[in-house]
DNA sequence: CTGAAAGCGCTAACAG
DNA sequence: CTGTTAGCGCTTTCAG
């Protein structure tokens, strides 16, 4: 597809421009990528000196040793890294992929956060991120990512309806790791936030606010959002407050459902003092049906969210939610997956939810 | 670093699992990996036939190119997609390297929509996503990027100061497109919104609802901002209202120092009657402070943003923003790398702003 | 310490 | 239509 001898470009005849001084690349440049025989020859040495020399092998003395890397990059050459891997048996790369929740790729900047998190422990690790997204019934590409030799291992983010499917791969020895919710009989690695935790937290704090009856949006057959509910239902049943279904509502950020059942709080068919959203976007978006129909925060209906997006603390009023540490994530699965493919046994990881108290909530 | 002939993992002796039925792998998979000429072998044709048939070649008859497909299919066998680069001497992957603005990843929605796009128009041709993200003064890391053979092309998102470097690797015909203003004096490849005629409806629009101190928040040091500006500038300009250095404000979200600007306002030091922010996710801090010092939306002050992000229908009141459309901006990021990648002349694409008239500036 | 030689897994001439 | 052969660019025994 992408020829990578590359093709002169001709230079676009609209804009003149002075040929300027080619920081980057050697002049006169041409037809052919250097490489290592190219250095081996102008460094009167053989390839395999310097392929030794460039990957710090002990036995070049470091008088060579500099002088070729010098050489290499004064030449601005790198190893081609699909050769050696070849070559190695081995890959620099990691894929991950994100589980396309429904409409666009991530409409959550929570899990942007995760990404970067990953990204960044990748990066410092030397190792490359092949990112994919997987739309619904393709979950094949889990395997022919790894089959393929494109990636060495996989980090999926979201676990959703797959989890039987990521068992039946961990089963065969498939070398990744999850980030989701920690189910009892999963197989693979994972690693995620404490959401029992999570959901306790945040309902005993409302509780403890005078908060008697307390809504949950989230979609509890996702799995995280499931043990949030199961935090929640926990804070209820220690302070003696039975539950009511009507409270549970499964509708999430962007749904324009959310709208009646705030009219039906109006209507006075669904009294409640209290919300707790399993993400913030979704509390975010209560937030703006809630003041569009007048009813203020806290002082009406207090609301805790989920994640502490950055968001979070510049909304008005400010949001309460349950931090998960993203940047402790991304480590996380790095870690686990790298324990995965040395063949240690599987271990999952969950990552403490803190309780952040601002305003909305005060 | 990560071993591609994968080590049977030892199942960890805690979870005992029965071993139920292994539907991605035949069972019995040992020490290594099913490759080419296994499947020759086993179809009773050389390699070369496999290749071909896997491949679609039209020298092979339907029959045997179904056969072998099949039994390749069965063996869960992919071809090595390394192996075959090499030899092919090409890449399937395209590098996205999104400019690390300062803090964490990404802290903006929007630059999320352009990935996901790019994302998902890469994986409609068949290529790979390779993400990296550039840290201040790394950006050798580009080409390392090219010249050790990882990526084909690379997708730059965001070219705040590097713009004098860009037009250096593209002097030297590297391979690359830009997300970002159009500034006249580009070389390489670009697309992005049409920012001037963003910065123009947005201020017109606030005008024509009576608004005449007009302050605009954004890092006009920025390419795309400050292409923003004078569009703001423009329409400032033809409606005989003059400009006042005090209005133009660099903060952005998450800033503390907008506090500064609202208190400002309080005081009567710093009159305005609307805000043009250079990014949703400003305008909704702002609409933050503002809220928090009971300053009315849109009544007392108008406010308008940027990106339509996926919030912005969602607070309140609904921000009135400029949309950027995110999902022809991947399309064309990748159509322009594929051009320049065929050596074509270099061509810039300007995607139209359109404005969303909301309530915050009703 | 260094070079020659072999070969990673695949594809593309080139002959049949 | 198919097989044989060579070799992509690199690393690593194995001899010196």
């Amino acid at each position: 597809m992408v020829n990578t001898a590359r093709s002169k470009k001709p230079s676009a005849p609209s804009a003149a421009e002075a040929p300027a001084a080619t920081p980057e690349r050697p002049a006169g440049n041409g037809k052919r990528r250097m490489q290592m025989t190219d250095i081996a020859r102008m460094a009167g040495v053989s390839a395999s000196t310097v392929s030794r020399a460039l990957s710090g092998s002990p036995l070049i003395p470091e008088a060579t040793r500099v002088r070729i890397t010098e050489l290499a990059r004064s030449l601005n050459y790198r190893v081609n890294v699909g050769a050696a891997n070849l070559r190695k048996r081995e890959v620099q790369t990691i894929g991950v992929v994100i589980l396309g929740d429904s409409m666009q790729m991530i409409s959550d900047p929570f899990l942007l956060s995760i990404l970067g998190s990953v990204a960044d422990t990748l990066d410092e690790r030397g190792m490359s991120l092949l990112l994919t997204r997987l739309k619904d019934n393709r979950k094949h590409v889990l395997s022919d990512l790894v089959e393929s030799g494109q990636v060495g291992g996989l980090i999926v983010i979201g676990q959703l309806t797959l989890h039987d499917y990521l068992n039946d791969l961990t089963r065969n020895g498939f070398p990744m790791v999850v980030w989701g919710a920690n189910l009892p009989d999963a197989l693979y690695p994972v690693v995620g936030g404490d959401n029992a935790q999570g959901g306790y937290l945040a309902t005993r704090h409302l509780i403890e606010h005078g908060c008697r009856r307390i809504a949950f949006f989230g979609d509890i057959s996702h799995p995280e959002a499931g043990q949030r509910y199961q935090g929640y239902a926990r804070a209820l049943q220690e302070a003696g407050i039975e539950q009511d279904p009507r409270l549970l509502q499964s509708f999430l950020f962007g749904d324009t459902r959310i709208r009646q059942v705030i009219d039906g709080w109006l209507d006075q068919q669904l009294g409640f003092d209290a919300i707790f959203a399993s993400s913030d976007v979704t509390a975010i978006s209560l937030m703006g049906s809630l003041n569009e129909r007048g009813i203020a925060i806290p002082s009406q209906v207090r609301l805790v969210g989920y994640d502490d997006i950055a968001l979070a603390e510049h909304v008005h009023p400010t949001l309460s939610t349950i931090r998960q540490p993203t940047a402790e994530a991304g480590r996380a699965l790095v870690d686990l997956l790298f324990e995965a493919l040395a063949g240690q046994p599987r271990r999952a990881i969950v990552l403490p939810a803190e309780l952040i108290r601002r305003e909305s909530s005060a």
